[in-house]
DNA sequence: AAAGCAATGTTGTCATTGACTACATAGGTA
DNA sequence: TACCTATGTAGTCAATGACAACATTGCTTT
């Protein structure tokens, strides 16, 4: 019985496969020809599904905004306020160390230089959601004197900036593993607390 | 008159040309044989130098790493205490945004996996002293009832998010740069101030 | 000053990769 | 059944990282 001519997914395994690659290796660790092999289709088979590795990068950042905004979605169960702004920096961060590897294909620059129309659309739309969650707050009487865009800046930054140290390997081997955890939620907490 | 056989400090001029091609093109678009070429050398000249591209990264890091120590070190004219922390972390951001192409290689964790020894010395020795302020401040008075590790996690976060924030795209083309500049002070003295 | 030697640069080469073209096959549809 | 489009294959090319063998330069040590 021989292989079949056709894959049958292709597109999805090379996703699949791709983000495996990316968690061991890195984005530079990435390439077409060594999915075809893992695969064990021909070399030029994932041009089919993915003209360039560039764009091969889009669709998984794609994925991971799309997994990341259904994360954070789960931040509605709790009242508008202050209570749901931590909720999402939770989940942000939270699902930046389940999926580090897809959040360092968002924060990486060469990826995001080529981001498709959808990507940007996407990240802006939470970007959107982030700034009522923080009028909401705002009326409802937290930090009612600042600037909003202030507090955009702020809850942006502190959100990257805790998901990014927690993830950062430096970081990982000098803070132990049970802090951690606490640590992340006390200091979003100095925020919104 | 013919090129002599010698380039005469090749290294620097590496250093400096891969510093121009990142602020241009980022990490995918630097090259060794690239380099080789801009500078009217034979394609192999460069490895006498940095034996791979991840050692010329390496490389550049550490100046990167020298610099931004350096641009933090005028936060000394400030007292210790909050008023010294919040010089740091707004030389830390503006250091980020005057050299953003350091700053991601930095962020880099292609880079940073092949980081070298001297490198994360340098690195943990700039959190050290970042730990130093904190317990300076917090003798001073500073919310004194806070974990220190909380504090210190809190202040990594912020700063690298803000920095990372204030470098992209997206960001710097929907905030106008005055307004930027005043909200980071602001932002960051929601922390400290 | 001459010999030796380490640093630096060059030429040649190879495997890997991204990307393109022409061709093959499968599976659905008219 | 006859197309026809999606999907996979084979072949090729240029760019790149990396290595080896060789060339030149200039310092150093007598």
């Amino acid at each position: 019985m021989t292989q079949p001519y056709h894959h049958g997914n292709l597109r999805q395994a090379l996703l699949e496969r791709a983000t495996e690659i990316l968690s061991e290796k890195g984005v530079e660790g990435l390439s077409l020809r060594g999915l075809a092999r893992d695969l064990g289709v021909s070399h030029a088979a994932p041009l089919r599904h993915f003209s360039t590795k560039a764009e091969l990068l889009n669709a998984i950042a794609l994925e991971g905004v799309c997994s990341l905004i259904a994360a954070t979605k789960k931040a509605d169960a709790q009242p508008p306020g202050t209570a749901r702004l931590r909720a999402i920096m939770l989940a942000y961060v939270n699902w930046a160390i389940a999926n580090t590897e897809l959040h360092h294909v968002l924060r990486n620059p060469d990826v995001m230089r080529h981001a498709s129309d959808d990507l940007t659309t996407l990240l802006a739309s939470f970007a959107e959601r982030q700034k009522a969650e923080i009028r909401a707050a705002q009326d409802a009487g937290w930090r009612a004197d600042e600037d909003p865009d202030v507090l955009f800046l702020h809850l942006v930054s502190l959100t990257a900036g805790t998901a990014i140290v927690s993830t950062e390997e430096v970081y990982q081997q000098r803070v132990p593993l049970p802090k951690r955890q606490s640590n992340i939620e006390d200091s979003i907490d100095l925020f919104v607390g």
